[in-house]
DNA sequence: AGGAGTCAATACATAACTGTATGGTTTGGA
DNA sequence: TCCAAACCATACAGTTATGTATTGACTCCT
């Protein structure tokens, strides 16, 4: 049985528990008790509240940025990636993500944090329509369109309708052509 | 300089704060505060807190869910319509619709509402699309990925690059064909 | 062994909000 | 005009959070 709690400790769960509860839950007491420590762990780690969520949001940009990235990058090449891309892109849950968007709603820092990371996705999902011969008016419309499609999905969550991998090709098929 | 509110004032106030501070900006002392008067009448009008939340959540859920409906059907016909369509419902801000669906993240009964409102505009959505010709398989794909696409732009917010309608019409006819 | 960090518990002062209780105003109709 | 209903202010008690200050305990290094 651990009993002490270290930075890492806390980020992690306070990860896990943005994911499943929103940032309402973001509160110094009630993680604290949910690690069985006291809030004295709290402040040693972390100068205030704002801190503990300046580190969260610096972590999900790390992990997250690179997500959409990697997954077209290291998939093959040609027109497939883009099926590729889409069904792997739309599946799964993405709780942590829905709550980071809902997060930036209301909050200025996550935001800024949200809006830096779909910029740096878009740029790719575009240089990826490109390579296929799309015109650039093209690309700039497709390529909006399908991460719009990508964010609205993880937005409506579970109560999404889960389309099947050859309905998700059929798409990519009408964005290439 | 009118001194007392009726429990539409309050709903009214309700929405506006709700759209632009969200969900966390609706207290009681706060809310009476920026309407000048006391929190006397707002337990006046609603038993509590989740009540006046839930008021909140049927009158959007009043308003909206007609919201798509209304747009698709009364313009025009054929194949038009889904241009038309895409050119209304993918402008504007839709500050409103960002905050509730940011509320149904971390809320029960929101999220139950936000999902009626949502099944009841796909499936118009997928009535539009059938009307042109579509396969049922077909169907289900790009109505699902067209109403994502929606959702995704709303809740990416003011960042949202702004297609032009011609690029619009690009992606209506893509869907389409 | 013992001192320097490192980490945690506890107590305190403050703040914002909730809901209730009670009494005060205002307003419309007999 | 005057009563009753509708509406609002205020004061109170309770809850949950914040951040600080102080003390206690553990760990590791020499």
């Amino acid at each position: 049985m651990k009993t002490r709690r270290s930075r890492e400790d806390w980020l992690d769960h306070g990860l896990a528990v943005l994911a499943s509860a929103g940032i309402n839950a973001i509160k110094a007491e009630p993680l604290a008790k949910s690690l069985k420590v006291s809030r004295g762990s709290f402040y040693w780690h972390f100068r205030d509240i704002e801190d503990f969520q300046t580190a969260l949001l610096r972590r999900w940009q790390e992990v997250r940025t690179d997500g959409i990235i990697a997954e077209v990058d290291q998939m093959g090449q040609g027109g497939e990636r883009l099926k590729h891309w889409m069904r792997k892109a739309m599946r799964g849950d993405n709780a942590l993500e829905r709550a980071v968007r809902s997060w930036a709603t209301e909050n200025q820092r996550a935001a800024a944090t949200v809006a830096a990371v779909d910029k740096v996705r878009l740029k790719y999902l575009s240089e990826l329509l490109s390579s296929e011969g799309l015109s650039s008016q093209q690309v700039t419309a497709r390529a909006s369109f399908l991460y719009w499609g990508y964010v609205g999905r993880i937005m409506i969550g579970q109560s999404a309708s889960r389309l099947r991998p050859l309905q998700l090709d059929g798409i990519s098929e009408a964005v290439l052509s």
